[in-house]
DNA sequence: TTTATGACAGACG
DNA sequence: CCGTCTGCCATAA
C-alpha cells in the first residue's frame, strides 16, 4: 500500500475503488485514458480525479497501462517512478512507441464491453 | 469552509 | 508541434 498523499482509505472505499477495478480489466497490451476511464465510470469524475486515483494506485493495479489522451507516459515526471519504466513495461507488452516516445492511443485503446464513452468532460467551450 | 494542487484534456495562438 | 489558459473533481491543509 503505497501511502502517498497522507491515507487515503476512505477514497479508496468509495470513488477511487471504481477506477482501480476498471483499470483491472484492461487487458495486456491494451490501454486507456484518464479521460476514458474518467467518462466511463457513472461518478463522471474528471480527468484529474483519475489521475488523483492513481497516484495512490494500490499493488496490483496494471497502472502502466493508464496513458494520457496524447499517448505520452504521464509517470515520467513523478520523482517516485523511474523514468522510461512505464515505456518499458508496455513495451513487454507488445505496445510499440514513435520516435517521439508516444504510442498510438487509438490503435490500443481498449473498449469495454457497453462502453459509452460519451463525451461528457468536453465542456471548454 | 476556503484555497491550492494534481499520473488530465481540449481550445487557442 | 509547442506553450499557455481554462474547466474539471477529489483531497489536503
Amino acid at each position: 500500500m503505497p501511502r502517498v498523499h497522507g491515507e487515503i482509505e476512505g477514497a479508496r472505499a468509495g470513488a477511487f475503488a471504481r477506477v482501480y477495478a476498471l483499470v483491472r480489466t484492461i487487458p495486456k497490451g491494451r490501454v486507456m485514458t484518464y479521460g476514458q476511464i474518467a467518462t466511463l465510470l457513472e461518478s463522471r469524475l474528471s480527468p484529474r480525479a483519475v489521475g488523483w486515483a492513481m497516484h495512490g494506485c494500490p499493488s496490483g493495479v496494471p497502472w502502466q497501462r493508464v496513458v494520457n489522451a496524447s499517448g505520452g507516459m504521464s509517470t515520467d515526471r513523478l520523482p517516485d517512478v523511474p523514468p522510461g519504466l512505464q515505456r518499458a513495461l508496455l513495451e513487454a507488452e507488445g505496445v510499440a512507441f514513435r520516435r517521439n516516445g508516444t504510442i498510438d492511443v487509438e490503435r490500443y485503446r481498449f473498449h469495454p464491453r457497453g462502453s459509452r464513452e460519451k463525451r461528457a468532460v468536453r465542456r471548454t467551450r
